[in-house]
DNA sequence: TTCTAAATTAATCATTTGATTAAAAAATTT
DNA sequence: AAATTTTTTAATCAAATGATTAATTTAGAA
């Protein structure tokens, strides 16, 4: 009884969360209107205020949600102290690129949050260790001592994630990239890790 | 006397261009309103009309001058037959790492333009050859018949624009990072050429 | 079954926005 | 110097936007 009644109330406001999703991720914060999230949803504009109550708390909330799983799946991996340095890339490079093509709106979605909201991004990490602490620093300095292991981090996102974000600009520079996004993508999962091996060789 | 009249109006609309430059920049299309341009200009808010016909015209041209000083810079070299592969390597993390740090908005504007108008983005390249018929392709084929080239121009361009897409994320992640970014990136214009040629030896 | 609470709807609101207008001021031309 | 053109100004407009409202419908509790 109780239950039905939740499962229906959650059934619109997930409704419109999605809806939300969709539309935020696509349009941004500022070029989205409430109606183009009420229509995508299909439903009345005024249940936006009625379980969000206003469009910026809908957006935080979508914004959250990526955040956190943009950045979940990284950090505790840089933490691991279990794994190994090669484990770690290739973990990261595997299940970036994996999210990434799932989700290819996510990384200039979430540069966009970053730039336009870096207090509660901050806020976010609040709990996080810093990543000189995290193991995979301490790892990364033991195999390269003369390189900032700040350096081989940056390399390491820019490897997985900037293809993604820079995508539309590929494709038009070059169309062969337009045609074998994908097949790109999926051999960076072997071929990002080897690279950083290559890199973390470098004086 | 024509002269003079010339520097007047050429004066007034310059001011509502630098001011839309920076607004743009820093808040996109679709956040930035007309008053906002008209502010940051201390010009009347008519004028941009008078001058510029919409705010979608003025927002055309910025666009269309930040994507060539983005571009500009690259397709000149990879298509330059007589310069070496280590060369052009050099040149390019040394000339976009040297205009990103005096632009650092550049990269979010340029990939968010990219993303938002493929079309307008698409045409401003008309004339431009394609990646893989540049000398630059040819000399990575060479270098490394195993990789596809679009792999290496990939990861020539992500070493040297993401990180500063990604900035204020890794400000967060890493105060260290925040603390000496300008530091990190000068010596970065040393080391993407070594890691390029570190990543061409991978097969 | 009745009453109450929650969800939904369509209309409306108050404010904001890009754009227009008409008048005045400034610059240029005759 | 007068006439004409261009630039600037402040007010206004028409449309759009996030939000609110009141009525109705639906669901749940007694």
């Amino acid at each position: 009884m109780a239950k039905k009644k939740q499962q229906d109330a959650l059934s619109s406001e997930e409704k419109i969360k999605e809806a939300a999703r969709k539309v935020f991720m696509e349009k941004g914060y500022a070029a989205t209107r409430t109606r183009d999230i009420a229509e995508a949803a299909g439903m009345n504009l005024a249940l936006l205020n009625y379980y969000f109550r206003s469009k910026e708390k809908l957006f935080e909330l979508v914004m959250q949600e990526k955040l956190s799983s943009f950045f979940g799946l990284m950090l505790p991996i840089l933490q691991d102290p279990a794994s190994s340095l090669d484990d770690k890339m290739h973990t990261i490079a595997d299940r970036y690129i994996s999210m990434l093509m799932a989700n290819p709106d996510l990384p200039l979605f979430v540069l966009n949050a970053m730039r336009n909201a870096p207090k509660k991004f901050a806020a976010m990490l609040k709990g996080a260790d810093h990543l000189l602490q995290s193991a995979f620093a301490q790892q990364l300095k033991e195999r390269n001592p003369d390189v900032a292991p700040e350096q081989l981090f940056i390399n390491m996102m820019s490897l997985c994630i900037f293809p993604f974000a820079m995508r539309p600009g590929l494709e038009v520079i070059s169309p062969e990239i337009g045609a074998t996004f994908n097949a790109l993508m999926e051999e960076r999962k072997k071929l990002v890790p080897k690279w950083m091996r290559a890199m973390l060789k470098v004086k």
